[in-house]
DNA sequence: GGTAATATGTAACATATGTTACATATTTCA
DNA sequence: TGAAATATGTAACATATGTTACATATTACC
C-alpha cells in the first residue's frame, strides 16, 4: 500500500508526510486491500476498527426485512466507512458493505484512534469534521425528505443555492441525482420544475434557474 | 451555577465531581441563563462553542423562507445545541434556538474544546459519543423517512418493535402521535392499520397488534 | 357515574406523485 | 467526429394519501 495515499486520506489532511510517517509509526495500524465484488462488512456485525477508503469505491447496502437491498449509497476514496458508528450507543454497521471496485482500505482500531486523537491536535480536528460533516449531511436530508411535496422541496433547494439576494443558481445535480436525493421520481422533478416554469415562479433552462416571483416560490417552501 | 449540574452534563460522565472541578479549573468557559421565551441563538449565527443544556428545557425551531415555524425538536437538560455544527464545514446553527423554561447553559469556545478533548480521554469519548449518537439518531429517522408508503412505516415499525422472535406488540404512541411521527394524515394510519389487517398480515384491536403472516409484512418494508 | 375531551373508525372525493412509455437533447468517450 | 450512453421533456394513466365530514369509542376528570 502506498504511504502517500494514507497521508492524502482526510485523517491526515494538513500534514505534511513526514509528520504523518512519524506519527504512523507511533500507533498500530493495518492496511487491507478488496477484489471488486467482495463483502467487507455485514449489516450487524461490529464496528471495532476506523475504516478509511484508500483507493477504489465500496457501497452500503441496506437491506430490509425480507432480505431486499432497499437503499445504496457509494463511498469513494478517500472516505470514511462508518464513521458515526465506531463511537455512540450503536456499534453495529447499520449497512452491508462492499468493495464496487478492487480497493483498498485503512483499519484503525477504535484504542489506537483515540490515542492517535490526543497526540494531535491536527488529526483529533480532522476526525471531528469527519463525523461532523456527516452529521450535517443527514440533517440537510431530513430537512428535504420533511417537506411533503416536491414542489417545496425543489423551491427550498433553489432558494437555499441562490442566497438572500441571488436570482439566479445552476444546479449543481443532475435531474436524476437531484430526484434520489430528494427520494422521488426522476419525472417529477421534471414536472415540478415544469410547473414551476409554468406559473411564472421562475424561469428554469437547462441547469440554470432564474428566480422570476421569489415571494410565490418561498410560499412552496411551508408545505411540510 | 451549580456545579452538580455540569459534573453531571455528559461531557463530564463517568468522572468523579473532584475530577471535573480540577479539569474545569484548568479552561476557561461560561455558564448563561435564560429566561423562558428567550431567544438563544438565531439560524444562521456562528456556532462558536459547544452549549449544554444543564437546567431547563430549550427548543429548536425550523423556519422557513416565509418565515414560518415548520419544524422543532425540544431538548431538555442534560443535552447539547448544535453539536454537530461546531465543527465540520458548516458552522451556522441550522435553526432558532429559544428557552422554553427557564435555562442554564454551559458554554466552552471551540478552542477550550479541544484542549479539554486532549487533556483527558473520558472526555473526548463522551464527546465522540455524543456527536456520534446524534448522527445514528439522524440515520434511524432517515430510514424511516424513506419508506415511501405508510403500510412500509407501519410494517417496520412493528417488526422492529416485535423483534426477530416476538408476535405482538402494544404500540407505544397514540394512532395521532404515531401520524405525527411519521408525517402523515392521522387517517391514513387508521386506513394502513385496518387494510393490514384486512389483508391477513396483522391483527390489530387497540393498542395491541399482533402479528399473523409475518412475511406479508415484512415484503411492505420494501416499499422505499 | 356522568360529561367533556380526546381518540379512533369509516367513507367519498380531490390531488400529488408514481409508473410506463416514448421522444428528444446532451454529454461522454473511443 | 460519430456513436453510445446518459439526461431531460412530456403524456396518459394508476394509486396512495390528504381532505373533509361525520359517527362511535375510549379516556380523563369533576
Amino acid at each position: 500500500m502506498d504511504y502517500s495515499l494514507i497521508s492524502h486520506s482526510p485523517l491526515f489532511k494538513g500534514l505534511v508526510p513526514e509528520e504523518t510517517l512519524s506519527i504512523l509509526s507511533g500507533i498500530s495500524f493495518r492496511t487491507k486491500k478488496y477484489r471488486a465484488g467482495s463483502m467487507i462488512a455485514q449489516a450487524g456485525e461490529p464496528v471495532t476498527s476506523l475504516m478509511v477508503v484508500l483507493e477504489g469505491r465500496v457501497r452500503g447496502e441496506m437491506v430490509d426485512f425480507a432480505g431486499r437491498v432497499i437503499k445504496i449509497e457509494d463511498i469513494p476514496a478517500p472516505g470514511a466507512l462508518a464513521s458515526a458508528f465506531l463511537f455512540g450507543s450503536a456499534n453495529r454497521f447499520p449497512v452491508n458493505i462492499i468493495s464496487v471496485t478492487d480497493s483498498g482500505l485503512l483499519l484503525i482500531t477504535k484504542d489506537e484512534l483515540i490515542k492517535l486523537l490526543m497526540l494531535n491536535d491536527n488529526i483529533l480536528l480532522n476526525f471531528l469534521n469527519i463525523i461532523s460533516n456527516r452529521s450535517q449531511f443527514l440533517s440537510e436530508k431530513i430537512k428535504f425528505l420533511s417537506f411533503k411535496t416536491i414542489k417545496g422541496k425543489l423551491s427550498h433547494y433553489i432558494l437555499q443555492k441562490a442566497g438572500p439576494d441571488g436570482d439566479s443558481i445552476v444546479m449543481d445535480m443532475t435531474q436524476t441525482e437531484l430526484a434520489g436525493f430528494f427520494g422521488v421520481a426522476r419525472e417529477s422533478i421534471a414536472r415540478a420544475l415544469h410547473d414551476l416554469d409554468a406559473e411564472g415562479c421562475i424561469s428554469s433552462k437547462g441547469k440554470r434557474v432564474r428566480i422570476i416571483d421569489r415571494r410565490a416560490l418561498a410560499s412552496y417552501v411551508g408545505d411540510h
